[in-house]
DNA sequence: CCTATAATGATAATGGTTATCGTTATTGAA
DNA sequence: TTCAATAACGATAACCATTATCATTATAGG
C-alpha cells in the first residue's frame, strides 16, 4: 500500500475517533490487491487463520461506514466490498451472469462525460440528487465464453 | 393485467411446462402496480393473507427463472424483484441510499444511444459480451430531501 | 373418471451477517 | 511511568431473509 494512501486512510479513520490496527490493515491490502470487490469470506480464504472471520465482518461495517469502503451487490445474499472511489478512482463493474464474478472497468473521460449528461439529465427529472452512479453491465465474462 | 402481458407471461411460463396461477398472477399483478422492484416482504404486505410467504418466495423464484422478473440487489440483505425488461421495457434505476427505495426511470432515445455506445466501447475492450446493462444512481429522492 | 404431475402451504433448515460479551490493546492524562 | 477510559478483538450465539422439505390439494390430459 502506498504511504499516501494509508495516510489517507488513518487520517480519515481518525475522524471518527477509530485506529487503523493490522486487521484493518489487512483487509484494506488484500481488496487492493484484488481486481473487483470481495466478500467477507473470500477476504477470509485469502487472509487465513491470521484474521478471524467475525474480525472481518467487523472491519468491513467499520471501514464501510467511515466510506473507506463501498459494498457492491450484485450476488444474492452476498455483499462485496471494495475501496471506495474517492481512493482508487471511479469506475464501473462488469457482471457475468454466468460465473458470478465482478470485474472493474473503467471508461474514458468522454464516455464519463457522456454518462453524467445522461445521470443529471434524468436525475433532476426525478427531482432526485445523486451523489454517484455506476454502469452495471450483465453478460459473460472473458473466461466464460 | 392487460390480456396481451397475460399471454405473453401464460405463453412463456407453458415453455417449461409450468401454469399461470393465481398465487403467481398476484405477484405479478402486484409488481406492475408497483413504481419499483418490490421484496417478498413487501409484496407479502400488499397481497395480505391471502398468498403466504412461502408461496411468494416460490412465485419469485420460479417467475425469475422462467425470465419474467429479474433480480435486483440494491439493498443489503434484500432482493427485490420487477418485470423483466421484455415485458415492461428498458429502464434504470434511482437508488435512495436514505431510505433504500428503488425507482424506476426511462431515458430518451438518445440518451439510451450514448449509453449503448459506452457499454459497447468497454465490453469489447474487456472480451466481455454484454447481455444487459443498468445506470444505477445512488442519492437522495425527492422524499429524502 | 383416473392418473400423473404441478402447485400449494405450513414448517424446518440453511447460511450470510450481526450482536453480545468478556478480554486485550492502545491512547491520553496525571 | 502509571492509571483510567475507550477502542479493538475473538469466540460464540442470535438474527433474519431465503430455501428446502413434505404432505396435501388442484389441474390437465388420456
Amino acid at each position: 500500500m502506498t504511504p499516501n494512501l494509508d495516510s489517507q486512510i488513518t487520517e480519515r479513520l481518525a475522524l471518527d475517533g477509530l485506529r487503523f490496527t493490522r486487521g484493518r490493515r489487512e483487509v484494506v491490502e488484500a481488496l487492493l490487491a484484488s481486481d473487483g470487490p470481495m466478500s467477507a469470506n473470500e477476504l477470509s480464504d485469502v487472509l487465513g487463520d491470521g484474521v478471524p472471520l467475525s474480525s472481518i465482518y467487523r472491519s468491513l461495517a467499520i471501514l464501510t461506514d467511515a466510506h473507506i469502503l463501498t459494498v457492491h451487490l450484485a450476488t444474492k445474499g452476498l455483499a462485496r466490498y471494495e475501496l471506495s472511489e474517492w481512493l482508487v478512482g471511479h469506475h464501473h463493474h462488469l457482471v457475468c451472469t454466468e460465473c458470478g464474478s465482478v470485474e472493474d472497468i473503467h471508461v474514458s473521460a468522454s464516455h464519463e462525460e457522456r454518462l453524467r449528461e445522461v445521470v443529471d439529465a434524468v436525475a433532476s427529472v426525478a427531482s432526485f440528487i445523486p451523489s454517484s452512479h455506476a454502469l452495471e453491465i450483465d453478460g459473460r465474462c472473458a473466461q466464460c465464453q
